[in-house]
DNA sequence: CCTTTATATGTCAATGATAACATATGTTAT
DNA sequence: ATAACATATGTTATCATTGACATATAAAGG
């Protein structure tokens, strides 16, 4: 009986797309694709209080999406996961075909 | 100047990730994997009230992840883009090495 | 045209997420 | 020890989502 496994499974599933689902979350993801970078820096590129980026940068760590290094005063993030961003791709390209062939609910 | 497009198509990501971190729209869809079903099919495969079904398989035809055709007095649901199961699928290689390599947050 | 079956839509209370703000902790320099 | 900087954590009001329930529409058969 693994049915007990299996929605340990479709629960993480879900807790990953709830995390993308957020535009803060998303943009950090994206942003920290190819390098790490100070919660200073994340919160100037993104122009939002860094006390929320914070929250959010714990949640996506609490998740084990990014993980963080000190070094001096300054805390640097990184994807704990490149993986990740292939979902982020693959929705990307879903994404591109549904706004390309807008064929039905154009409301 | 494509910041405006590139917004919209931010905001469509994050809708689809919003869409799928539904444990019944996530189920609907992998249901909806090979084969199409009616509404009342769905509703017994999962064990939830018909009204509940009905109105997540309107947010997902309002997303345009899947379309439905019917015949007589039944209502068929499909996937309306299948590119979105290698979204479900490569969240679930994800979710997978999380899973595995549970080194961190194992609180 | 009345009933049954199948599905959709409307409403709203309960729950959960986000945003905003205040404060705490930790590090470095003076 | 104090100040300045960098970041984390706590709290709460606001807003969005879900779940539960009632009702509406639409097709088919009698």
């Amino acid at each position: 009986m693994n049915t007990n496994e299996e929605q340990n499974f479709k629960n993480e599933m879900e807790a990953v797309f709830k995390l993308l689902s957020n535009h803060i979350r998303l943009n950090i993801l994206i942003m920290l694709e190819n390098k790490q970078f100070s919660v200073n820096e994340i919160v100037e590129a993104l122009g939002i209080p860094q006390s929320q980026i914070s929250h959010q940068l714990a949640i996506l760590k609490k998740h084990q999406l990014v993980s963080s290094q000190k070094i001096g005063k300054k805390n640097f993030y990184k994807l704990d996961d490149p993986h990740i961003l292939n979902v982020i791709e693959s929705t990307a390209n879903h994404v591109k075909h549904v706004l390309q062939g807008k064929s039905h609910s154009e409301v």
